[in-house]
DNA sequence: CCATTAACCAACCACTCGGTCGGTAAATCA
DNA sequence: TGATTTACCGACCGAGTGGTTGGTTAATGG
């Protein structure tokens, strides 16, 4: 099936990666320093850096990653042709299921502060991402079905505040991703109130 | 008004504690190092350190203050008499106030990872008030006024989750800290759909 | 005027950081 | 077999880190 690779075994970018990540999250960026990365592996420094060529493009590596994930979903809803007010559900959905796939790589998105060139970057994407929620908010106020009382940047980004909070406490192991983006879903739009009437019965 | 000290004038350890807290913000606490902090208040880094004992101890005195601010914002609540539902309302709106006054605080606890003792020390408290958090939305559960379809605890984070995403946008020049707290309100307990009955009319 | 109090600084220290260099060990291909 | 490819390592480097030391400067209080 896969095709070995030429050369002594060992290795691959992808396994440095996902290792690198996994502490980047636990200690934080600036904390994990390479060295660690390069224990985590059960290699020395010096071989990390034949895997990679520097701290920051494992930074890059990952939010791109994440970054990548978010895009492909707004891009598949947007497709879609039906009321704004629909499309936004979908968009929470679908990053529910980005966030819980790509649980670690959009944990480092979202706890990039802009330090470097990378992570402005970085940064301008997210934005880019919340523009993009907001406008839907927008167009779903414009046709009655979202609650026009709310600003509707407020409103996007109180959304995917409780989206986003999803790397605090989500596990893999946790029930099915699906089910969870129907929680997140339901509550963001009928609300945790319960004396209320249900539009479907 | 205001005693004057004895000695040479000069700054206190509470301007010394919001520089450093701001900075810490901005650039992520593991980023800034002693030196830059001192630059910003225009001293040297060891007459930083005849301010404060050490690095971790500004961390641990910023977490302090908006751990008690939450707490105090619980122990209001609880002191109430009425509904559960009407104390975790009660909850929420708080919580958006203090997060909005004690800004800066409440950011750099939100972010704390745990990597020395005094952090998870933090992040023992902050699990507490979660926990006090998700009683309460159980409690609102049993008397009917939160629809029970959803596992508290999970509830609680959702609902919490978004109301820790004003650190992310939130600045205090942005209009009034009230108004934003009764948006929270509306939409974690209406949710954001319009095509609903209103039980006040 | 002088003791006291407090803010301040230059120089220094042991240590860690991200990253480099030159060379070696193990696999595949011809 | 021997060339090629790839993974790997020990030793090193300059720049910065949190923190210390010993001493100076400017204010207040008696």
């Amino acid at each position: 099936m896969t095709p070995r690779r030429r050369g002594r075994p060992g290795h691959d970018q992808d396994a440095v990666l996902n290792a690198a990540v996994r502490l980047f999250n636990t200690r934080g960026y600036d904390a994990t320093s390479m060295f660690d990365v390069a224990m985590s592996l059960g290699i020395t420094k010096s071989t990390l850096y034949h895997h990679v060529i520097s701290k920051e493009q494992l930074l890059t590596m990952a939010v791109d990653r994440a970054l990548d994930g978010l895009f492909e979903a707004a891009a598949e809803t947007a497709a879609q042709a039906t009321t704004a007010t629909a499309r936004l559900e979908q968009l929470v959905r679908r990053s529910v299921l980005v966030l819980a796939e790509r649980l670690e790589f959009v944990t480092l998105l979202l706890r990039v502060r802009g330090n470097t060139e990378a992570e402005q970057h970085a940064l301008s994407r997210r934005r880019e991402f919340d523009r993009l929620v907001a406008d839907l908010v927008a167009q779903a106020q414009a046709e009655g079905g979202v609650r026009a009382d709310v600003d509707p940047a407020t409103a996007a980004r109180l959304l995917f505040g409780m989206v986003n909070s999803l790397i605090e406490w989500y596990r893999p192991d946790r029930g099915d991703p699906a089910v969870l983006a129907g929680t997140v879903a339901a509550l963001a739009f009928e609300g945790l109130r319960s004396d209320r009437t249900h539009p479907n019965g």
